[in-house]
RNA sequence: GGCGCGAUAGCAAAGCGGUUAUGCCGCGGCCUGCAAAGCCGUUUAGACCAGUUCGACUCUGGUUCGCGCCUCCA
């Protein structure tokens, strides 16, 4: 029994999938003018894992991910680069699939781009004029009436009254509240834009998410994910725009994934704190970072530090070293075996993947005692539920990303070999001090040597 | 000002009203020519103050501190 955390009811929940055995999940993607940063990783690792146990646990998920390829920023760099929306956004989303292929996140069933969905997002602003939930204003934009919406507020908890608008910014006067936020922008000089019945312009931002969710889901869905930043007003402002139109709840479960931090503080582009995926992984393997993201649990704040990075790294080790020399794939799992069924309670309870991992290092330490191919191959199962583990052993323990002085590295793996047969031939002689010298000397280049009944193996530290 | 979240050992991070979380690091032992890996054992917990209870890290109230949203943000 699956219970999720929903943002809606602010409380765990036992998941009750609209139509039987069928998950339909909506999240926010990216807006494309930049690089993804490890925030935006973390909504799309945490999401991937969500879509992946759906489908463990049977569902039929289908999942969409939006991608903003219209918006002020956009059309800024764009103008700042000197080349059109098309050429800088195709260019991030490239980027973008590049950077989530890496970290194992596999693709969304639908991707759909704001601009393929103008004409609907018209359409539902047409509706809203109609239903009196919108309005022209005297400067050609269309802005929603948040005080027509009887429930505004209900996802972020928060009261039209108490909020503090203007406080930061300064309040559009075009709007009859302060709070009404733009469905339509009407055209500037140097603008992309559209033609509508309210004039040449271009979208708002909300509107796209209400569409392009109606039109792959439908009206009625189970699940919308996103960032906790995006609770209020996105959010919020999706469920107006949305339930106006269709007069039907949007979403069942609201699901929103902690901040990555930096030094206790949110990672974010106006603040600067920001570390690029591409960035880090010149530094660690892309399944330590993926590693790095699930052994917390997705609500919960996660710092982000090349020391706990290196922690990740020391522990998903652990892990594969445990995997080494078992030649086992991942397999049909039977959630009646003790392990399994303590991984799944685990995952059932709002997707516990802490909880999840520790069963994972349980059972490396079973299969280190043991040497059972069962217990290796349930490992490696266990991890291909959640996006890890897959790859051969040796190839993570000896392809990851040296801590150590890239220079001072062999050549390559040949070379490594003939090392290790000349410490072989030296011990072989007794002639250990050679032997421990040969060792050292590929020790200070990060290669760490290995002595077993089978041969000797090594690593990178 | 409104609303919300959190405080667990050196670091990271979970569950749980009473029984070893887990990983990294440290320490001791086994193994090893010596190491490494592994195995066994082990030191460090639950911000503070009250209350409920036979018993609280776990429930309740308060205090302190930290963080987030109320503007674009994943």
């Amino acid at each position: 029994m699956l219970k999720i955390y929903n943002s809606l009811s602010r409380n765990k929940q036992t998941f009750t999938p609209i139509e039987a055995n069928k998950v339909r999940m909506y999240v926010c993607g990216m807006t494309v003018y930049d690089f993804c940063h490890l925030g935006h990783a973390r909504v799309m690792v945490v999401f991937d894992m969500v879509s992946r146990w759906f489908r463990s646990s049977g569902y039929d998920v289908t999942y969409v991910r939006n991608i903003t390829d219209i918006d002020d920023k956009i059309i800024k760099r764009a103008n700042e680069n000197g080349e059109t929306i098309d050429v800088l956004t195709q260019r991030f989303i490239d980027a973008m699939d590049e950077d989530f292929a890496k970290l194992g996140v596999e693709s969304p069933a639908f991707q759909p781009r704001a601009t393929q969905h103008i004409d609907g997002m018209i359409a539902m602003i047409s509706a809203l004029i109609e239903k009196g939930h919108a309005y022209q204003a005297t400067n050609g934009d269309v802005f929603y009436s948040v005080r027509s919406f009887a429930n505004y507020g209900k996802l972020s908890g928060k009261s039209l009254d108490d909020l503090r608008a203007g406080e930061r910014v300064e309040v559009d006067t075009f709007k009859k509240d302060a709070m009404d936020f733009v469905l339509w922008k009407s055209v500037k000089p140097n603008e992309p834009n559209w033609d509508s019945p309210w004039g040449k312009g271009r979208p708002g931002w909300h509107i796209e998410c209400s569409v392009m969710s109606a039109h792959h889901l439908g009206a009625h869905f189970d699940i919308h994910g996103g960032g906790q930043d995006l609770q209020f007003p996105h959010h919020e402002n999706e469920i107006a725009q949305s339930e106006a139109t269709h007069s039907c709840q949007m979403a069942n479960t609201w699901m929103h994934n902690g901040f990555v931090r930096v030094d206790d503080e949110k990672m974010s582009k106006s603040l600067g704190n920001f570390f690029t995926i591409r960035e880090v992984l010149k530094k660690y393997d892309a399944e330590v970072v993926r590693f790095f993201i699930l052994r917390a649990h997705y609500r919960s704040p996660l710092n982000y530090s090349d020391v706990h990075l290196d922690d990740a790294k020391a522990s998903l080790t652990r892990l594969y070293t445990a995997l080494r020399g078992h030649k086992v794939s991942a397999n049909t799992i039977g959630w009646n075996e003790p392990y399994a069924a303590r991984f799944k309670a685990a995952m059932d309870d709002d997707f516990n993947t802490p909880e999840a991992v520790a069963v994972l290092f349980d059972l490396a330490n079973e299969v280190n005692k043991t040497q059972s191919m069962a217990v290796a191959s349930l490992l490696k199962s266990l991890g291909a539920v959640v996006g890890l583990l897959q790859r051969n052993a040796d190839e993570f323990l000896q392809g990851i990303q040296p801590t150590s002085d890239l220079s001072k590295l062999p050549a390559d793996d040949v070379l490594i070999q003939d090392k290790i047969v000349e410490r072989l031939i030296a011990k072989d002689a007794k002639n250990f001090a050679e032997a421990d010298h040969i060792r050292k000397e590929l020790a200070d280049a990060g290669i760490i040597l290995e002595d077993t009944p089978q041969g000797t193996t090594w690593r990178r530290a």
